[in-house]
DNA sequence: TAAATAGTCAGGAATAGTTATCAATTTGGA
DNA sequence: TCCAAATTGATAACTATTCCTGACTATTTA
């Protein structure tokens, strides 16, 4: 009989740090917060574990920001607002369908391809940055 | 008098060799193609030049796919197709507006931000990769 | 014209994020 | 218990990008 394959202690540990959180976490930021619990751990281990969980479909990447890769526990579509300052991400509320069906056959039609996802950011300042902004009064 | 800088022979040649591909470049593209006609030409040399033409506002980033970044000369807004298989980027024609004002103004109200821009993304297989998932009958 | 100065430019070294390698250890099933 | 497969830490390797420093070019001054 094929039982299901637990995770291991460490992987379980990953795991849980990026569902744990909505901040979309960096490899590095996961292997940080880890580390005071888990002093044996190794940046490559959360790396590959990482991997193993796009694999699986449970974990997705949301994008390479600041020259590092984001990811996101939460598979449903949905959309995301970026801070081009501190590169915060937030999801953005459900509730809204920016694109459906409709435009993914006018992507096929119009590009001869397969339309499989999409992604829908917005780039902006977020309400800290913007105050930050407004108090150097530097209109960047 | 203030005179108009005139770029230097290589910056003309980067900026052409972008401007002259709907590809979506990367920089490495971009040298690869100028070092055979300008031998002393160096890597970082494209880089530098390319941050110049994103701050000048006439060549923007439209992602990292596979590592690498890419680049476009067209400045007005439209979306993008990327093929997960070869990475090529294919550009949507205009005329379907996905994202309007309003949506500006609900991602603002919802994420107390400032929306500066968005991007929309389709992902998937160009045609030619879909025939080639075709040929090898891999339900990947 | 020549010297002094300032600003621009480019090659190559350095850096940072990520991936690959590998020996050692752990795990799960028989 | 035994074995094969999976997992791991340490570290080297790799690759995209940035930084450093010297060379070059234009401008100013006399």
């Amino acid at each position: 009989m094929q039982t299901r394959r637990n995770f291991s202690a460490k992987r379980e540990a990953i795991y849980k740090a990026i569902v744990n959180t909505n901040i979309h976490p960096t490899a590095e930021w996961v292997y940080d917060k880890l580390k005071p619990e888990i002093p044996d751990l190794s940046l490559g281990t959360v790396y590959r574990n990482i991997t193993v969980f796009k694999e699986m479909g449970i974990v997705k990447s949301i994008g390479v920001y600041n020259g590092q890769e984001r990811y996101d526990w939460d598979m449903s579509p949905h959309s995301h607002f970026v801070c081009t300052a501190c590169f915060k991400i937030t999801d953005i509320p459900k509730g809204r369908n920016f694109v459906d069906k409709s435009m993914y056959d006018f992507v096929e039609s119009e590009c001869n391809s397969e339309v499989k996802s999409h992604s829908i950011n917005f780039f902006g300042l977020c309400s800290n940055c913007r105050s930050v902004s407004n108090l150097t009064t530097q209109s960047k």
